[in-house]
DNA sequence: GTGGTCTAGACCACT
DNA sequence: GTGGTCTAGACCACG
């Protein structure tokens, strides 16, 4: 069953998490078609969220065509989804790139410097998540 | 003249656009102290926005001491900021480095990709402000 | 045997799309009575569908009077209905024509237009059946 | 300013008859690119609904593209949206002509005889908002 | 059991 | 003033 995340104090609203989380992990074949979500009632007792705040996530998710109800059987990921490619995916990073290339080059860094400390902080990370 | 670069629609509120902008132009060194800023007003019917907002912006900034309002005569860089040191302003490029690479990991994506693209957005990005 | 034409994706509930058709086939003549239903169980194998939800129109058009319960024998039509006159069928037919009619005009089309796309659509639908 | 007609005792939810009207008022041309629509306060007190349904309509409607939000200023038609063509309007229509030849079709009536039935239906409705 | 809708009321952010 | 988010709790429809 999938896992999210969740930081409550983080100020992306936590109904936003959720849908971002989902969307990546069926965007990097995590989450496949058929697969199952935590019913609504169930993920809100497990990261003690209000339940329409987990229902919101998935309504938004429904829409984008990422998930599908099944009446009186939860959630499930959407059929007609394949994995997205790689190149893709790189299109989805693309925002989070612009958004610290501009703040780099308006703090008047340059492109070697910033590059090092992208590399520093993706080994750091992905260390990380290798390590639990 | 100092120039904004204000994207109305961004989910980033107006008024911290400005405040980022000002705050990482002084730490490059783009604006020095008793560098005059535009008045609200003129800012104001410039970027077609609430006075209401420039003004808050400067009033951050400010409270930050990074500006300093001569009465009648508008906003000006204060004098006491030299420029950051390189090493501080890397800090400040930090939490746009830690959004990036966590969106790559939960994409999938390695971290020889990631660095790839973040490589091209930096020439793409440079080159630009070096043709103008 | 009597076919259902069933869409589990469509918002109109499976027990009322089973309720619906049967009541019209019965109205129209299609059904007579003494004829036979599908069993719950053989329609559930066959639409994929909660033997629950098959047994919930079934019960629903009996407590309407339209089937009857003969017991080990599955359901059958109700004896004592005759087909309805043409003129309460067109009864039967007004909601959807007053949902039709309302679109239209909220989409500010005119009468003309909206009866010359009815009149496509009849024809279409009406040919199709014959073509079988 | 743009009014609704609410049925609280429809089966259609409210915020959905919501975003129906809008999406056909603009598809009709009633409400054109930079219209304002009643703010979530004004327009949950003057149809005795909770705000958040009204701005649960507005979420749906800037989704899809139809609304755009002005930050502190309220709901504005989007700026690029243009009138839908006749064509593509009737194309709207199409769902609720399906459901009703369908319907005709099960009930075993002619098209001649539901043309004729939908004729009258329009006239009717079309007439009362003409009385107004 | 599942998700959907709605309410009443609080708090926050933006202009 | 504007809209957004979240909670707590109720009720409904579906399978």
């Amino acid at each position: 069953m999938f896992v999210f995340d969740l930081s409550p104090s983080s100020p992306i609203p936590i109904y936003r998490q959720i849908v971002d989380q989902v969307a990546r992990a069926i965007a990097s074949g995590a989450l496949k078609a058929g697969d199952e979500l935590p019913s609504v009632r169930a993920a809100a007792q497990s990261y003690v969220v209000n339940p329409m705040t987990i229902s919101k996530a998935y309504s938004l998710l429904e829409q984008q065509g990422l998930l599908a109800r099944r009446r009186g059987m939860g959630m499930v990921v959407s059929a007609d989804r394949a994995p997205v490619p790689a190149l893709d995916r790189l299109h989805l990073l693309q925002p989070a790139l612009d958004q610290a290339a501009l703040t780099s080059q308006q703090l008047g860094l340059s492109p070697r410097q910033a590059i090092a400390a992208f590399r520093q902080t993706l080994t750091t990370l992905y260390q990380e998540s290798t390590d639990e």
